[in-house]
DNA sequence: CCCACATTGATAGTATTACTATTATATTTA
DNA sequence: TAAATATAATAGTAATACTATCAATGTGGG
């Protein structure tokens, strides 16, 4: 994995949590038992006190944390998009040309998680497929306009506007960047889910990532240009 | 809307239901008030009390024909999917060229939904709507690989092999039919999604269905085909 | 016409969930 | 050492997702 400076704190929408879970034990024992317990279990069946039971508190103390267990995966899932989007920074600064930089951006988000050793509380592989199979749920609700005029969605929105304006350069009139940004990204979601749950909806090919070669070659197509040549 | 048949019943596999909702005046009354009030207020405020309120029964009595709400919204949706895959055989049934047939079948699939006065219980502009924002959430679960051994996706996968199957016709060699067509069908409902809540993360052009626009141009550019001309 | 049978309605009950409230006990900080 | 703060312990509530029971209603066959 890339090396990447430690001491960095992913920082999330303060409107998300009740008390910065990053700010003491048991909020960072709340985060890492989150983590393994949607994990294992699922998010209709988590509850907070199955979670207390886990880390040995209480639903009262996580309660002091996070107001719903929606308010949770939300802060869960806006930490993977800043986190993602941190990462892309490091991956496109002084690189050049936009269309490396694009190719980068597309491995970046559909490629199969690694761990990174910079942050204790968090098991981003568990993250990840947390958000393979959670993080619809959290704009798929009746609240999703009131969620989204406070803000809570702006980590995922900012990755895709970082990621069109590269599509930008490389094309300036395209009329659609956003559109096939999170066209994307939520594909190899849905993608990732199908390859393992529902076989029938993707294809696969023996020994290779079908996914991430998939959408290269979908947005390269998409946007009539070549391949950069460093990542074929 | 095409001509179709009338007098036709769309089927869905009973092993979701318990009782077919189609053969009795208190099932079909489920489907229309499931339908209606789930489009009203959303999956997860929908419950049998209230839904057997707004049908004047009794919420024991909506038991009787589904064991649960959530294999109520997997009969709505195996429903939806049906419905599409038989206008979509009327679409293509007697047209040569399968360019064509291809075009067609990615309108149908993108395009707003029109009502079919066929359905006399199912208002399918707001089933539509139900689909887009609630039809993840039926292979959402930790109980998707039981479900799927149950053979209860069966009809969205169908749709997808079918249209697979065109886009083999035309790229024999083609290595990734069933991804690009679910990746196309999810995305549509995601993008209509957040055009409607969630603007930043796609584009919209004034007068135009920027969504079907997109999604044609996507499938022919990655397939590296021509349109046909015929819907240009 | 009456008996069997199925469908629905009416009512009640249970375990679990998603919280809220209160008080007690540590721990830190001034 | 007192005051403030964080957490634990416990209890309670309204709603949810069901299950169970029994009565009322209709329908169809002998």
């Amino acid at each position: 994995m890339e090396i990447l400076p430690s001491n960095i704190e992913i920082c999330v929408n303060p409107s998300i949590y009740l008390k910065d879970p990053g700010s003491s034990d048991l909020g960072n024992r709340i985060i890492k038992g989150s983590i393994g317990l949607i994990f294992e279990i699922g998010f209709e069946s988590f509850t907070f006190r199955k979670l207390a039971k886990a880390i040995s508190s209480t639903e009262a103390s996580v309660y002091r944390y996070f107001e719903s267990k929606h308010k949770l995966l939300l802060y869960l899932t806006s930490w993977y998009w800043s986190w993602l989007e941190y990462r892309l920074v490091f991956l496109v600064t002084n690189v050049e040309n936009p269309i490396i930089r694009l190719e980068r951006a597309i491995i970046l988000v559909s490629k199969q998680i690694e761990e990174d050793g910079n942050f204790e509380h968090i098991n981003e592989i568990k993250l990840h497929q947390i958000v393979i199979s959670e993080s619809s749920k959290v704009y798929l609700t009746r609240e999703v306009d009131e969620d989204n005029k406070l803000g809570y969605f702006s980590g995922y929105k900012q990755l895709v506007e970082r990621i069109s304006s590269i599509i930008l350069e490389i094309k300036p009139d395209y009329k659609y960047p956003h559109m096939l940004v999170s066209t994307v990204i939520e594909g190899i979601h849905h993608q990732r889910y199908f390859a393992e749950h529902l076989p029938r909806l993707t294809d696969r090919i023996a020994g290779k990532d079908a996914i991430t070669a998939f959408y290269k070659s979908m947005v390269l197509d998409t946007l009539k240009i070549e391949p950069s040549g460093k990542y074929s």
